[in-house]
DNA sequence: AAGTCCTGTCGAAGCGCTTCGACAGCCTAT
DNA sequence: ATAGGCTGTCGAAGCGCTTCGACAGGACTT
């Protein structure tokens, strides 16, 4: 393992002078660099992570705390991991990968002992138990998802409440009245992540502007789950024409269940999905969606950190506006009804 | 930040002594031993992980390369990502994510700075071009896939070539006589992922015992690409009644245009999938498949791993035997072929 | 000519921990 | 009683780096 002194001696100057040439603190002549670098080069240096955060108090890694359940999303999760680790890496920093299982002690594990100089928290949920101590440490963080309560905190999410709105407007704008929303798994709904609350909300309240008739019925994915939930449905409200989907494992099954009621998509029925891109192109029909812009959220999330890191940027909450994509799953509602 | 000696001072003892009671390397008395804990207790002191690497020389952390590529069996990744990260935290170890963008210098980064103890690298290819590194340093590593040349390798992997022959097997108990292969995507042909060719080998060699008539297509996933190349295969081989997909994608696809087609299944058409049991469980038919055990290859990875870092274990190539479980999608070949 | 300011470099201190050797005190074997 | 062996503790060195203050020498001022 070759050290900076070993540097130091080959290119004949003093460690400090081979750190700031590293570190670029302080000006260095242009001759004694290009030497320094050779030597670098030559003796295949890479500095020591544990000495230099030792030194510098600095360790350049992001925690990563993702969820533990890997029974939903997991592909956005994935995506908005490896986002971050790609953007993290542009600013030279590295990240950590630790899961919910820890919980709380894993935030203090990670700001006590100097492993990460910040933190990125996924799957929030609405009075998430991380938070006073996030809201007490000084290292930065930044959540991905929206909690209760804001204050004193930097989050990046999807306007999920838009998201809902975008939905209806659509529905409503192809003369669709009676509609349907498949939500998430009752679990989410008690673990209060907020996303699907919110979705909900932005959904209903601008269904009663444009005159729908919104019924929301959550849903463990899967056929037979979303068989039952789809009965129930068309019991309750038999001119239901529409269909909202935020469960990506519910938007098979669905779209399998009506063509085997015989109702065509989307002359009989349209469905919008709430997914990542991939999914609503992948499906049977290509769907008209709503994306959830994963790697959009992980960039943001790690940009926002550095700047924190960097003494630039402050607490903020960003919601980034949705975009719904019109594709094969929807069209005007029947003339019938 | 509370340090090492601010405990000692406080325990009345010697900063030495507070590290043995925390590395358990020495024996210590059991008055000492309480009182320093409970110092450690009072302070909330956490272990500077900056400075026990330094002087250490062991950063406890485990680096986990995944690909970067986000288009598939991407579950899997994820599954196995969580199980690598939770199994060493029980080892003690943190898991440092890092993405096939940087290649090969990712590796050089990280054996060189000290970072990690120690490497997962995922999505290996036949001939990868960090094997060669990964030799050459005396840091222990584990695969996760099974490249060409493993001398000098530890890998852990699913027995995929097992796992062929399983499927073969099974259609052929079951009296079919003309299968199809839906494989995966081109590109991972041609990358020369050795996964898909072992299935596929596996697969046709015990096909010949049988004498079973295999046709092989690989498949983007999606709907319009599946489409394409199902009605090829009964183009080229009318007579085709089982499947055996490998790419998740593909699944619902298929199962989409089979019942499109008027083929039912299992009564008309057979089909195994070589999935995540989550995926087998919640697509529209329940599938009959061969898991592949995301969380167990994770988890011995990092057991095989961990072995290696203690000085135990050796290098070797570890092929977890496949399950075929029997759900809704295969039964008997329909008597007319 | 002396004073002032840069620029580029160096030496040394110190970051918080681990670990080695030393050793005091006690117990046991002789 | 003495030598030898344990057990439990301490002090000090050192891991490889960053960073502060010092300072030599040249370029400007006045």
């Amino acid at each position: 393992m070759v050290t900076l002194a070993e540097v130091a001696q080959h290119a004949g100057v003093s460690a400090s002078t081979v750190s700031y040439v590293l570190s670029g603190k302080r000006s260095i002549s242009v001759g004694t660099r290009q030497r320094v670098e050779r030597s670098i080069q030559e003796l295949g240096y890479h500095p020591n992570a544990g000495a230099r955060a030792l030194a510098s108090s600095k360790s350049n890694i992001i925690a990563l705390m993702v969820p533990l359940r890997t029974d939903m999303y997991v592909p956005v999760m994935m995506e908005i991991a490896i986002a971050v680790a790609t953007t993290a890496r542009t600013h030279g920093y590295d990240v950590l990968l630790l899961t919910g299982e820890e919980g709380p002690d894993a935030v203090r594990r990670v700001t006590g002992s100097g492993l990460a100089d910040a933190m990125i928290l996924m799957d929030v949920e609405l009075d998430d138990e991380r938070l006073p101590l996030l809201r007490r440490t000084d290292q930065p963080s930044v959540l991905i998802g929206l909690p209760a309560d804001t204050t004193g905190l930097t989050c990046v999410d999807l306007d999920f409440g838009a998201t809902g709105a975008l939905c209806a407007e659509h529905l409503a704008a192809l003369g669709h009245r009676d509609i349907a929303v498949i939500g998430e798994a009752p679990a989410v709904y008690e673990r209060h992540t907020g996303f699907a609350e919110r979705t909900l909300d932005g959904l209903r309240s601008r269904a009663r502007e444009m005159g729908l008739r919104v019924l929301h019925r959550p849903c463990e994915g899967g056929y037979d789950a979303m068989a039952v939930t789809l009965s129930r449905i068309f019991d309750e409200r038999p001119g239901t024409t529409g269909f909202v989907v935020q469960n990506e494992n519910a938007v098979e099954p669905l779209l399998a269940l009506l063509r085997q009621q015989g109702r065509a998509v989307p002359e009989d029925v349209s469905v919008i999905a709430v997914c990542p891109d991939q999914v609503a192109t992948q499906a049977s029909v290509r769907l008209t969606s709503v994306a959830i812009p994963a790697q959009e959220m992980g960039r943001r999330a790690v940009e926002h950190l550095v700047a924190k890191l960097d003494g630039r940027g402050e607490d903020d909450v960003v919601l980034l506006a949705p975009e719904l994509t019109v594709r094969a799953s929807t069209g005007p509602a029947p003339s019938g009804s």
